[in-house]
DNA sequence: CATTTCAGTCAACATCCGTAGACTGAAATG
DNA sequence: CATTTCAGTCTACGGATGTTGACTGAAATG
């Protein structure tokens, strides 16, 4: 029954708070989105008060840009079959990584002007450097559409939250997905039938 | 000088300002979202007053809920084929109408719960009649992604505005996305290889 | 013309939010 | 031990928002 023989120092503490908000924030933006979250809902949830949310992380749009993020993206280049099949490859990890940062960024993307920006961005880069690889008239438009491809896909499993795209395996989702990919980058149908293409 | 011959009836002056005020919803809710747009905003949009607003439309969720709508998706039913064809054409006008009722409900879905509901509940219906179609055990699937194409390719057009689709003729996105609709069907490459094949 | 109806206006209320600042007590420091 | 630092708490302010209700004046009604 006695006191803790490692009780956390003060600087470990403050870590301690500081992960628990930024937890709790993450989840929250997330689940809600920039508006319908409150400093208090998150100081709540992260068994603290608004007033340390403040302190710590100086405003709402602050913690916001702390915990929405968008996980970069890999740079692709090569013949279009390369490339798609490098979109496929990434399109993979937004699938199934945890993400929860991420889909704090998505969620609140058509609402929170500063969110909707950075998303924009993001697509924009990746739709450069796709269409850079696909040799046509309309690369920039074959690009985007690839993108909202993506970007539908990823709303439609982890927002809306789609009969059939939410619990499917993410091998299956690329599989289907595959000679669209390619169809749209403006190359034959798929390099294989089935099964991921070795080297 | 004299006083305007036919001045408005008080039924039609009403008739008027109703409709302004439905316009200014409609836009502002479209722009800017539910959380974001103000019953005072829509007033001042309308050259009325908040009180009015609400007095004709009970509460900001029934004036939502009025201007806010998916236009309903026609039926789609056939072969694979067909069906795809019905979905290009009923996508090609989604990229072209309007719409910006239909935009009010896209920019809250993803923070406003009942605009989520809604959008997902149109789109499992139209899942629905597709997987109907597609001889296939992953049908659910293949008609969900096709559901997340068409929701991500509107989305990259009139919410981010993705560049090379924001001003893409429509004609084109739909010749660009025809093969992959019709791969993601899972049926074999475009009917023909370009222009829409006659009957 | 007398009366009623009602479109439009105005002011206010209750609530919630982000944020600021004073305060407390224990840990760190010398 | 005396002093300082600082994590954590509490209270309150200023502003915005949805919503309500009283009021006004002109059009409709008989």
């Amino acid at each position: 029954m006695a006191a803790d023989p490692t009780r956390p120092s003060r600087a470990e503490q403050r870590r301690q708070t500081e992960a628990r908000i930024l937890d709790a924030a993450r989840r929250l933006f997330a689940a809600s989105g920039f508006d319908r979250t409150t400093i208090r809902a998150v100081a709540t949830a992260a068994d603290t008060d608004p007033g340390l949310v403040m302190r710590y992380f100086g405003s709402k749009d602050e913690l916001f840009a702390r915990v929405a993020e968008l996980s970069p993206d890999r740079p692709v280049a090569g013949s279009p079959e390369e490339v798609a099949e490098l979109l496929l490859t990434s399109l993979a990890d937004k699938l199934s990584t945890d993400m929860s940062g991420t889909l704090a960024m998505l969620r609140s993307m058509l609402t929170h002007p500063d969110a909707g920006e950075e998303v924009r961005v993001a697509v924009t880069e990746q739709q450069r450097q796709v269409a850079a690889a696909i040799p046509a008239e309309d690369a920039v438009l074959r690009a985007g559409l690839i993108g909202a491809l993506t970007l539908g896909t990823v709303i439609g499993r982890h927002l809306l939250q789609l009969d059939g795209v939410r619990d499917a395996e993410v091998t299956d989702i690329v599989e289907v997905l595959r000679p669209a990919v390619h169809a749209i980058a403006g190359v034959g149908p798929a390099p294989e039938a089935a099964g991921t293409p070795a080297s």
